[in-house]
DNA sequence: AAAAATTAGTTGAATAATTCAACCATTATG
DNA sequence: CATAATGGTTGAATTATTCAACTAATTTTT
């Protein structure tokens, strides 16, 4: 935990060239939004691998969607992917079949306790973002960052990689 | 490396509450932006470790700054910066010393090669953010985001954790 | 139709990062 | 002067990630 008088150093630092790069703001905040959010999660189960809530809630919303899917969609390693699932399962969260048709593909679904964990942590990281970004910036502000990000976002996953 | 027909899929995906989460967004283009820029980092014998650009490139801009200062302003746990500093002096990009007015603190410098490779590197994560974000906004969205996120870590750097 | 290429997912070991607390010397505070 | 807090160190445990090899299945090419 960082003391008052090297919180007052920090705010000093004249942050030179990273001072415009939006990937140095993506990685610092990412950090801390993390920090708190992991807090929050813990409680519930969840470990910090990468995508482990957004896949929840990717299979709560998309019955049968499948892990290459999620993989690209998030930008993952499907071995991570692979892992992930593997724990909502054991944890019985998630439940999976192969698909019809194609029987090297797994169809993923939520199972009645997955679906209740997803809508608790639904409200939970909405309110967690909100409250997170509500000192640092106007609502305004908020959703202008949320507009191109989403836009952004779209653009990156028709182009892929 | 997915799959033409897994990016299709994976841009028709439907986010639902995640599209309207700024720390989703947040994440997600982490995870894009690391990889990305990983590829061109390791060449130069940059690891995975959070902070590592950042802190070379504020001891190359502060003379004298120290650890506590960096982990502060990056929001990562000391022992993290410890490592980094440490490589970075086993690489002989950077030196220490004592602190005159504070026997416990280091102060940290750039060495002559630690300075040219941060100019190396200002080059090159200038150069990967604009042309990651290129495809995906305006210039003038661009702008508009890190100015916002900009106003955001400052706030952020002024309250701490 | 057959062969070749690619894909969906699995697996695992190696590697690296992170966490977190205990620690010591030093400084600041009461 | 005693107590609390700090700056940095250390290390082990834990977890995550990487990455490639693999198999079965599907798609593409010949």
């Amino acid at each position: 935990m960082s003391t008052r008088k090297s919180q007052e150093l920090a705010a000093q630092v004249d942050l030179g060239v990273l001072d415009g790069l939006l990937s140095f703001y993506v990685r610092v905040f990412e950090i801390a939004v993390s920090r708190h959010l992991d807090d929050r999660l813990a409680p519930l189960g969840f470990t910090g691998r990468k995508g482990t809530i957004s896949s929840l809630l990717l299979i709560a919303r998309h019955a049968g969607i499948r892990p290459t899917t999620i993989s690209t969609l998030l930008g993952i390693d499907k071995s991570i992917t692979v892992k992930t699932v593997d724990e909502l399962r054991r944890a019985k969260l998630v439940t999976r079949r192969s698909a019809a048709d194609d029987k090297r593909a797994q169809e993923l679904f939520v199972t009645p306790e997955g679906a209740a964990l997803a809508d608790k942590v639904e409200t939970l990281i909405v309110a967690h973002s909100d409250e997170f970004f509500a000192g640092l910036m106007t609502r305004e502000e908020h959703d202008i960052v949320v507009n191109i990000f989403r836009k952004a976002f779209n653009r990156l996953r028709e182009v892929g990689e």
